[in-house]
DNA sequence: TCATTATATATGGAAAACCGGATATATCCT
DNA sequence: AGGATATATCCGGTTTTCCATATATAATGA
């Protein structure tokens, strides 16, 4: 069954909402601690030096999106990377963008002050 | 030679921005159309239905961080992608985020609505 | 039960991103 | 040169995202 114009723009805005929730420097961060292992809030926290807050609500968008999975053991939660493609695909953007570093860090807001 | 802290964590910053400006739905569409050939501007602002200017702008965003080609022939730019990767990219995360198609799409917003 | 620890959520404000509409520039044609 | 066409840029306003701070919930231990 061939697609029509509107899923594939269904789609095209899912994909969307799927890169901006990875736009964010502190959640990429995230992403990355976790490839190293499962990590409670409280270590990625120190690894991050952030709020908590801060931090559990980041937790919560990515957990929301499906980024990843979070396990209550106690009173703290582990939280870990659910999805193993997620690491290939963060993987093949670092290689794209470290290309490109001096270039986007030049770029600090999307707009008209490119230049 | 390690990479330390402060290199990973501009890394990340370029990363996060390489998403974000993945992270819209406008410039997703345009992508992939690119990935069918080659356009000039009229022929994209045909097929996405946006005006002109709008269309323009995200497509100086697309040329500024390299993810497309500008070409000028007579008083057109042809318009192409400039690195195959980004095609790899999109097909994972198009994949990645079509299997969550739904549940992305009920999420209209990143922040505290979500429940 | 009461205090403590770990994590999550709510709120208000600042900054960033997106858009529509107007305007500028550059090329072509007569 | 002057008008038409193709594309790019500017501007004001609205919406979205991010943050800091405060507060709520849940589990543990005294």
């Amino acid at each position: 069954m061939p697609r029509t114009a509107e899923t594939s723009e269904s789609i095209d805005r899912a994909t969307a909402r799927f890169f901006k929730v990875l736009g964010d420097p502190t959640r990429i961060r995230i992403i990355s601690l976790l490839t190293t292992g499962p990590k409670n809030v409280s270590e990625i926290v120190e690894q991050i030096g952030l709020s908590q807050a801060r931090i559990s609500t980041h937790l919560a968008c990515l957990r929301w999106c499906e980024f990843v999975q979070a396990k209550k053991i106690g009173r703290q939660v582990e939280y870990s990377l659910n999805d193993p493609s997620i690491e290939h695909l963060l993987a093949l953007a670092k290689q794209l963008s470290s290309v490109r570093e001096q270039h986007l860090a030049s770029c600090t807001r999307i707009g008209p002050d490119w230049i």
